[in-house]
DNA sequence: GCTTATATTGAAAATCATTCTCAATTAGGT
DNA sequence: ACCTAATTGAGAATGATTTTCAATATAAGC
């Protein structure tokens, strides 16, 4: 999978005419070995780590090339950082957030989804994309 | 209703030892005879129209005031300005937005909210707050 | 009403995440 | 190898918000 990744990247890029280099590669390895839901600068020092010599600007450039090209999305919750996550094609979720320990679980319920797209309708709006953040203390922290 | 959210706030600054100002006085009605949805540079310039001499410092203070006196509440809509809304005790309700206009109209489903905490009891999360937003063109901007 | 301790204010500086600028470098076609 | 366009890194710039701090205003206490 992490090939097909790589193949989806290296088309979008091939179409754009842009080039492929060092550090897109090095970044898209770490951006796919990684955890989900990394901010840009969690992934930059970790990239920093293993290959010093690659500035912020080119991790936000190519986080956001990433998403462009659709194999990346952006999220944001409401810690004042994007973060990006793996894009499966045809897949879509909704987060769960601990605003104690910052643990992130993933959802999916086809029953909200499909209530959304309800209550767009009956105000006349057509749904392009939508956000659904539930924030509370997991398991562990709930005292 | 206006009475009764000077009230509330009137009733929090005794209560936390804080002193009634000129400044806040101002801000308040601005802020209760408006629109909803005003992030705080819209307001603030609504204010200097009427009160010249209000820093934005003061705006930005006081306006997260509101907030933690219980008769705002912020939100964020994507366009990376933090807005408030008259928070009405014991209501809620979340918004569809307008990618082309503007536009932001509230809603409130039952059934969401509902389905929302079970999810959040499935996964043993207690849920202290949520974002529910959906995006896309409404009536007037869809072609 | 005057004094005093404390909260508040405005302006400017600081912050923080992100984006832009630009000269230097690099990739890829010829 | 040569040329052109894309890319990079560093630092400056941005934009929203927050902090700092000296000056000012408020509300007690007398
Ligand atoms: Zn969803
Ligand atoms: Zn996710
Ligand atoms: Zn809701
Ligand atoms: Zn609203």
């Amino acid at each position: 999978m992490n090939l097909s990744k790589k193949q989806i990247f290296m088309n979008y890029t091939a179409a754009k005419g842009l080039k492929s280099t060092r550090q897109r590669d090095i970044i898209l390895d770490c951006f796919l070995s990684s955890e989900q839901h990394l901010s840009t600068e969690e992934l930059y020092l970790k990239i920093k780590k293993q290959n010093a010599g690659i500035g912020f600007a080119t991790v936000y450039r190519t986080l956001k090339l990433f998403a462009e090209a659709g194999i990346a999305s952006e999220i944001q919750l409401g810690d004042g950082q994007t973060r990006y996550e793996h894009l499966h094609a045809g897949e879509h979720h909704d987060h769960l957030v601990c605003t104690k320990c910052g643990a992130i679980v993933e959802f999916a319920n086809e029953t909200i989804e499909q209530l959304q797209k309800d209550v767009a309708q009956q105000h006349g709006f057509t749904i392009v994309t939508h956000k659904l953040e539930l924030y509370g203390t997991c398991a562990a922290c709930t005292g």
